[in-house]
Parts: structure tokens; sequence; C-alpha cells
DNA sequence: CGGGTTTGACCGGCGC
DNA sequence: GCGCCGGTCAAACCCG
């Protein structure tokens, strides 16, 4: 279904923003002086909220152990949040046995209710191709996006939900197109980006926008049945993309760094990861509705590896 | 036949 | 004002 070809691509700079090679992260996001320009014009860089992170290397962030203390003082809702003036950037280790992602999140936008103003966003775009109205004093408000690099042979990961692709458009500095997804679920006004880092072709980038309105649809699929279930339902609960292809198609990074990291940061949506995960996490075969609320150690479970829960 | 994908066109934002 | 570019729409197409 991968269309690679028939790309408009008409000036292609030299950015190498991301490099497998010298993977993890220092290659991704050391593009402070003279890379700084194109990072304005990298569709995926703004997204990673790059320019907080100059300043501050990421093993120093993990080190130093700021982003547990970052989840402290997050809201329940850090998208709907204002922009945390500490490192939003999050990077994770994925839960999936298949690959290797890296998220980042964004608050360009802050807004408490993104679905009503989804709502109204959508009824304009209903209503503008029919009467064209003049646009709205209002500048058009962004959903806060988060965003994951995912080393993975597929485009389009499996992250728990359907969705509908919409669009898709060559984007510059990058020779691999943009595929626009939108959550299949009525009302849910959630979107996804995915685009292909333009370097290293095997890093998938997949860019969240908005926030789901409901728990995820998907039950255990053919494809998802068996060994990778239960790393795939964790990973939808925290909204990273998770494989589907067969093991082999993957190859996995080693940061050890990012043992450091509470999963809890991905929390795009604290109060709805909670529920979804608790959903996620009994909807494998079993008895009955879940059982009670599970603490934050349960939820640490199924992503942090046993001996880093002992240190808690 | 319903749902998803493709793809060209359109629109708005933004920089010059 | 103009052109570039990202994002979206929607008709046509595909597929199970």
């Amino acid at each position: 279904m991968e269309r690679k070809e028939g790309v408009k691509v008409e000036d292609v700079l030299g950015n190498s923003s991301c490099s497998v090679n010298d993977f993890p992260l220092q290659s991704i996001f050391d593009l402070s002086s003279n890379e700084e320009e194109k990072i304005r014009s990298l569709g995926f860089m703004d997204l990673l909220g790059v320019q907080d992170l100059i300043s501050s290397p990421l093993l120093e962030i993990m080190a130093s152990q700021q982003l547990p203390s970052l989840m402290a003082t997050q809201p329940p809702n850090p998208f709907s949040s204002t922009k945390i003036g500490s490192p939003h950037e999050v990077f994770n280790q994925p839960a999936t046995p298949n690959s290797s992602t890296i998220s980042s999140a964004s608050s360009e936008a802050v807004h408490d209710e993104p679905a009503k103003l989804d709502d109204q966003e959508e009824d304009q775009r209903k209503t503008k191709k029919q009467l064209k109205p003049k646009k709205t004093n209002q500048k058009r408000q962004r959903e806060p996006r988060f965003a994951f690099m995912t080393k993975s042979e597929v485009d389009h990961l499996e992250d728990g939900y359907r969705w509908r692709k919409y669009g898709q458009k060559a984007v510059k500095n990058s020779h691999f197109p943009r595929s626009y997804y939108r959550c299949t679920t009525i009302s849910c006004n959630v979107k996804k980006r995915v685009e292909r880092c333009f370097s290293d072709p095997s890093i998938v980038v997949t860019t969240y926008e908005g926030q789901h309105t409901h728990p995820s649809p998907v039950m255990p699929r053919p494809n998802l049945v068996g060994s990778h279930l239960n790393s795939a339902i964790s990973a939808a609960s925290f909204g990273m993309p998770m494989q589907t292809t067969p093991s082999h198609y993957h190859q996995h990074f080693q940061q050890p760094f990012t043992d450091n990291l509470s999963p809890l940061n991905f929390g795009h949506n604290g109060s709805l990861n909670a529920t979804f995960l608790h959903q996620k996490r009994f909807c494998t075969p079993g008895p009955g509705p879940g059982p009670s609320l599970l603490k934050d150690h349960g939820l640490l479970q199924d992503i942090l590896p046993s001996h880093m829960l002992k240190e808690e």
C-alpha cells in the first residue's frame, strides 16, 4: 500500500535530522547552531520540540531524573495544559518488542476542550467549500501534538486505534511522503501523521494530534494475538505505535538511558490513558470485567523492566 | 456494498 | 501581493 513513487520533492535539503547509526538521540536532536533554520522547515522536527531540547542534552535530562519530577508536576491532562517550562520532550523505551520508539510531545496549542474546538472547526470546514465563508479572526488552533520515532519497516504502525488515511503529501526536505490519518471513531478527532525520516528511511515518525475521546476499539486482532499482544496493548495505552509485522522486520535500538524513563511521561492524556490502559490491560481473554483500579506501579509493569520497578 | 486508500485540487498561513 | 508549503477535502478507485 505504500506508494513511494510519484512524489514531488522539489528541493531536498541535506538535513540529517535523524541517523540511526549513531542513534540514540544526539544525532537526532543535535541540530542547534546552523541546523536551527532547517528545523523550522522540518515538519516533524518542530513537532518534536527540538528547540527546547537543544540546550539540555538528553542524557542529562534522563540522568538527572527530571522526567519523574516532570511527571509529578504534570497536570492530569498534559495535552490540555499549558506548555511546561521544563523540557517537554519525553523519550521512552518502547514497550513493543519489535521496534524502538522515541517520542516527543509538543504543546503548540492550549485548549481545554479540544473536542469542542474540533467540532467547530469541522463545521467550518464542512461549510467552507459550499459557502466559502470569510475566515475567522481566530487563528486556527492546533491540537497538542505528540511525536514518536520508531524504527520500523512499515509506515503505519498499529497503535490500537483505527485510522483512516485522508491524505498524503510530499514534504519538503524529505524523499518520503507524509501520510495523514484520522481516527475513524465518530466524534474522535485525533489525527496522526506518518512520515519517514529523510536520512534514515527505517525510522518512522508518527505524530499524534489531539486526544482520543474513546477507548481503543481494537480488540485482539488476528495479527495481534500472541506474544505481541501484551506489549502492543501497553504501547497503545500510551499512544505508542506498535508493530504488527513479523519481528524479523524490525531491529532494536539499544537505548540504555531510556531505562530512566517513566512511560507515564507518555501520558498525553492522563485520564484517558488510565482508563484506556485499564481497559486494555483487561481486554485480553479472561474472566469478566476488569478488576479494580490499578496503581501506577501496575501500569509500569507493562512497560518497565521488573528491576526498575523494584528500584521504585 | 461498505470501508479504506489514492490523488489532484483547494485553502490558509507565512515569509519575502 | 505573490508564491511556497503544509494540511485537508472529496471523487474515484480498490478490496474484501
